[in-house]
DNA sequence: AACATAATTGATACCCAAAATCAATATGGC
DNA sequence: GCCATATTGATTTTGGGTATCAATTATGTT
């Protein structure tokens, strides 16, 4: 059986939809103790709005109005609540993905950016076993998938 | 089925093992017209005398006669040449590691370090299914399973 | 609604890993 | 052995990320 893949195209309705997830990790947040504060919000509003991985730095600059080191620390924060994480990819730029509840396996095009989500993970069950026959006990990992998407390979 | 897995301890026989291996790299790295330096050769089989993941710090101190720009495009130039990659913990530190070929994927304890290597990775075929289902055409893919190792969760 | 407390912000200074510089040196083909 | 050129390494520079700290703001309380 083939996962299932929910392809995120970046130009559908970004308000309302980026506007809930904002809203669901701001309450999050606020369960854990951390404030729901203006600057923070954009920041988060700002990382939903990209619909590729972004380095700190982009963010920075799509926030003129917010301070750097509040960039950093809402990223920081994020990544430590799992809210999101940090990619690496082949340009050796650490970029930031904000990660969707269940959606932790990234497609990646190569060429354009463009990044698609792996719904559920068949190979977890198997990694698991896996570590499990090496002696580990697996806590989590981490998959990432590299090629072409379908425009690229088109073009 | 379950994928066969090398633990490798690091604590056997460094000399004649790693030899080898930085004699199979210095050769390719020949063969791309890369020269064969002892500063190069000595950055190698520092690294491949590391059995877990180092930061290019450490590397620079396992290696006090060769100087730091040289450690560090040392690194870069493996990396560049697949005969090394780059390694994100949960610590957030940049490591380094060889890759063994054939041996793409990690098992890390993330208490101790420890790593090992699966051998073969069934998932390869569900990944390459997967990514064609959403219209990608897989190219490489990279994973890392965390976990504490069997030593450490025995403490 | 005003208050008290504590977290958050942001301008700035700072740190340090990594890259760039460049003269001196070592390498490999001839 | 010679030469063109890649490589080295001491040093400088860059820039991503963090620490600092006074001013500000959110939250719970009365």
């Amino acid at each position: 059986m083939v996962p299932n893949f929910t392809k995120h195209s970046g130009h559908e309705h970004p308000k309302p939809r980026s506007a809930a997830v904002v809203d669901n990790i701001v309450t999050h947040l606020s369960a854990l103790g951390y404030r729901d504060t203006e600057p923070r919000r954009l920041v988060i509003s700002a990382a939903a709005a990209k619909d590729r991985p972004f380095t700190a730095e982009e963010l920075c600059a799509s926030l003129p109005c917010v301070g750097r080191a509040t960039v950093y620390r809402g990223l920081r924060l994020l990544v430590e609540t799992g809210h999101a994480c940090r990619v690496l990819l082949e340009d050796h730029e650490l970029r930031y993905q904000l990660s969707q509840p269940g959606h932790r396996h990234h497609l990646l095009c190569g060429v354009c950016g463009a990044s698609a989500h792996l719904d559920r993970c068949d190979t977890e069950d198997i990694l698991r076993e896996a570590a499990a026959a090496a002696g580990f006990r697996m806590s989590g990992h981490w998959l990432e998938v590299y090629g072409e998407c379908g425009e690229c390979v088109a073009d």
